[in-house]
RNA sequence: GCGCGGUUAGCUCAGUUGGUAGAGCGCCACAUUGACGUUGUGGAUGUCGCAGGUUCGAAUCCUGCACCGCGCACCA
């Protein structure tokens, strides 16, 4: 027996050297299992793409449960023959990047990214986002990730850049990506347009005021925001309302606050005749309704609001923040006696979701892509496209009830704002020289200008599966790895990421993008609390890992947590998994004990039989839960069988065999508890990778490596 | 407002097609120079949120209700 079982398991001294192993072996890359003949020629491909991390900072526990449940998966499936195929990548998060960066100029330097200009920002935060990515990469390892690092892709490389720019062309081209003024969502703090799902709604106290423009005007209307009321162009009433029918299409001039304006009351069926007064003023420049209700009435359009949330009208509000502005139109009402009601409402506001800063709806010329436009000669629409593939069951989300969420949000779809007014990101493969217009790709010649603006982070992440395997070029690993098997990840971005995903495959390819869809939930503290920087509950898995080991992090996150439920992780727990790993260690060091020199043989007798069939029937469990992605069933019923059956049943029972003199009995129970061990370490490697690869170098009989040994298959 | 999920032991949660309630942690008692610094054995605690229904049989299926959480939308 190795001199190592004689004192506990160590895996602070133990997983670095494994891993280093792992990499040296070269096995992480389906290529080399092919070569070395460890993966079959015709073998089936099974293949996941790693959601790549942001290149913001560090990775959470939430990046250490996406690593453990990935892993289980992909080790499970390289076992059991499979060419497998597991792509890391980063992400360089356009705005949360960007914004990282120029909070922490602005704060050592107290410089803008104007100040800085395009370029030298873009060097900046590329310096950042390098030593992010080394971070993240150490962090991955640490972690036990088997991902094939000769295939490491990014968001914003030369491969992936081609595959944006392709699919840009080729939407353009069929008509879907379209340039339009329109109503976005303006961010004044991060000075760019985000799109609906950047959006964070937050319950805030306000005052709802109702009043009328002036003396003379019929109707009074309510707000929350009465400086925006410098830029009303109508009174919107429902049709039916006999309370202000005699006003419909009439024409009113006041002065609001110095500012003059002209009021047409139109009568229009949104109008809910039940709320506040029953009459809506309308702002078209500043509220998405609106600016139907002014498309459905041929109404003027006036912006009064500009990008740094600043009004822009005539007289004394001209120049001041919309907040103060409120407050002087208020005190303008008031004076003039037109305020009738001052009410306190609780209201949701809009937030962006990285900068926190107050969404204002403004009109502005950018890059839409829209859902609802059937596609040329597919007879659809990307809304359909995105539909389809999981409605007709060739993509199933996990856990199942997800799919409403998903169906819902479709349906409420409105045309996505691909454009964003930050520079870190893919700019937009547009360029202009007058009137003419190319897409896609640099044109010849002079006086070209790129677009200034950059595309949303989600459009090359749509990609992802794809771009990763060097599509658009017809590679073979595109040919062998794509559509890709599952795809793990976090339900809080199914929207952002795992339907535009659908919709990009759907339309570039024709094809989805994955099989299955498996949504972790968020992991939470002791109390079921978030973990946030400002509460310091955070668990950093690099110091889990220093104190418990990699494995007992693994099998913590893993155990009991289902698919869309959030999970509670502590301390506690954690270490109650790396005393199993301590355990494995000892029952390994009873087992090479007693089993030195056995003869492997030798016959089971009849009741050993039965016990090595019960080993049988829990791998068959175990394969079918791995299977059917219940590995939180599987990782419970594997430690249970070791802990509770082998160490204290089977072994407590041996120590009487063994001091007996039964000698036929003796001999089979040394192969039986050989034979436990070295496939209890099998099906437990994919959740405990290193203290089984370490415990398998004193089991093995040659020179192997456990990562890459044979499921056991009498399963099957 | 629309939708989704949860409610099971003191705590955290499983319970895959309906067949006499489970795990981990905690608690109590006992044992222990033991393969185990991180051990074992035994034990207590549940009207499975409430009310109905279907069924020979319901934690599980159906209906309604309550509370908690989440998502989407949002009324100006």
């Amino acid at each position: 027996m190795d001199d190592k079982f004689l004192k506990p398991y160590d895996p602070q001294a133990t997983e670095p050297r494994i891993f280093q192993e792992w990499e040296e072996s070269g096995y992480f890359n389906p290529d080399r299992m092919l070569e070395d003949g460890l993966t079959k020629p015709g073998a089936k491909a099974y293949s996941i793409v790693l959601p790549p991390p942001n290149v913001t900072g560090r990775l959470h526990m939430g990046h250490a449960l996406m690593l453990a449940v990935e892993d289980v998966f992909v080790r499970t499936k390289r076992m059991q023959g499979y060419r497998t195929l597991w792509i890391p990548g980063t992400d360089h998060a356009a705005i949360a990047t960007q914004s990282v960066v120029e909070k922490e100029i602005s704060k050592k330097e107290g410089k803008s990214r104007h100040d800085l200009g395009r370029e030298e920002l873009l060097a900046r935060i590329g310096a950042f986002a390098n030593e992010s990515h080394d971070t993240i990469v150490s962090q991955l390892k640490v972690m036990g990730a088997s991902l094939d690092w000769s295939r490491e892709a990014f968001t914003l490389d030369e491969t992936r850049t081609r595959a944006v720019h392709t699919v840009f062309k080729q939407m353009y081209d069929a008509g879907l990506i379209y340039r339009g003024n329109r109503i976005v969502n303006w961010d004044p703090k991060g000075q760019t347009t985000i799109s609906d799902d950047e959006i964070v709604h937050e319950e805030r106290k306000a005052k709802l005021y109702t009043f009328k423009y002036s003396k003379d005007f019929p109707i009074s209307i309510s707000t929350t925001r009465p400086e925006t009321k410098v830029g009303d162009v109508a009174v919107a009433v429902h049709p039916d309302d006999t309370r202000y029918k005699e006003f419909v299409g009439k024409t009113f001039e006041a002065v609001f606050c110095e500012v003059p304006i002209s009021i047409r009351v139109v009568a229009d069926k949104e109008v809910d005749p039940a709320f506040g007064t029953g009459a809506l003023g309308v702002t078209p420049a500043h509220s998405q309704i609106d600016w139907d209700i002014a498309d459905r009435h041929d109404l003027p359009r006036t912006q009064v609001i500009n990008e740094y949330a600043k009004m822009m009208v005539e007289g004394r509000l001209n120049g001041k923040k919309t907040s103060e502005a409120r407050d002087m139109v208020v005190e303008w009402l008031r004076e003039e006696g037109l305020l009738e009601k001052e009410e306190d409402i609780s209201q949701n506001i809009s937030l962006a979701e990285r900068t926190s800063g107050v969404i204002e709806p403004l009109p502005k010329l950018q890059w839409f892509i829209d859902v609802n436009k059937e596609i040329p000669e597919r007879g659809k629409s990307l809304k359909e496209l995105m539909l389809e593939p999981v409605r007709d069951g060739r993509i199933t989300i996990l856990p199942e009830h997800f799919d409403k969420t998903y169906f819902h949000w479709i349906e409420n779809l409105r045309d996505w704002c691909i454009s964003r007014q930050i520079w870190y990101g893919h700019r937009i493969p547009v360029w202009y020289r007058g009137d003419e217009i190319v897409v896609g790709e640099v044109p010849d010649g002079d006086g070209w200008s790129q677009d200034e603006d950059t595309l949303d982070t989600w459009f090359s992440s749509g990609l992802w599966t794809f771009s990763t395997l060097g599509w658009p070029e017809q590679t073979e690993d595109f040919k062998t790895y794509h559509p890709t098997a599952l795809l793990e990840t976090g339900y809080d971005i199914i929207f952002f990421w795992v339907a535009r995903m659908i919709l990009m495959t759907g339309f570039a390819l024709n094809d989805i993008p994955f099989k299955t869809v498996y949504l972790h939930g968020l992991v939470r503290d002791a109390q079921g609390r978030k973990m946030s920087k400002s509460l310091g509950n955070n668990l950093d898995p690099l110091e889990i890992a220093d104190k418990f080991g990699a494995d007992a992090a693994r099998m913590a996150l893993i155990v009991g947590n289902t698919p869309g439920t959030d999970t509670r992780i502590s301390e506690d727990k954690i270490k109650g998994y790396k005393n199993f790993a301590n355990k494995l260690w000892n029952i390994t060091r009873y087992i090479l004990t007693e089993t030195e020199g056995a003869d492997l043989s030798h016959p089971l007798t009849d009741s050993d039989q039965a016990i090595r069939a019960e080993l049988d029937a829990l791998i068959t469990d175990v394969t079918t839960d791995i299977d059917e992605h219940r590995i939180y069933l599987a990782a419970e019923k594997i430690y249970h069988f070791a802990w509770h059956r082998l160490a204290d049943e089977l072994i407590e029972e041996s120590k009487g065999i063994f001091i007996g003199n039964d000698e036929s009995a003796k001999a089979s129970r040394k192969v039986l508890l050989l034979s436990l061990l070295s496939d209890l370490l099998k099906i437990l490697h994919p959740f405990m990778p290193f203290v089984t690869e370490e415990i398998w170098k004193s089991v093995r009989s040659g020179d192997t490596l456990l990562m890459v040994e044979k499921w056991p298959s009498s399963a099957v």
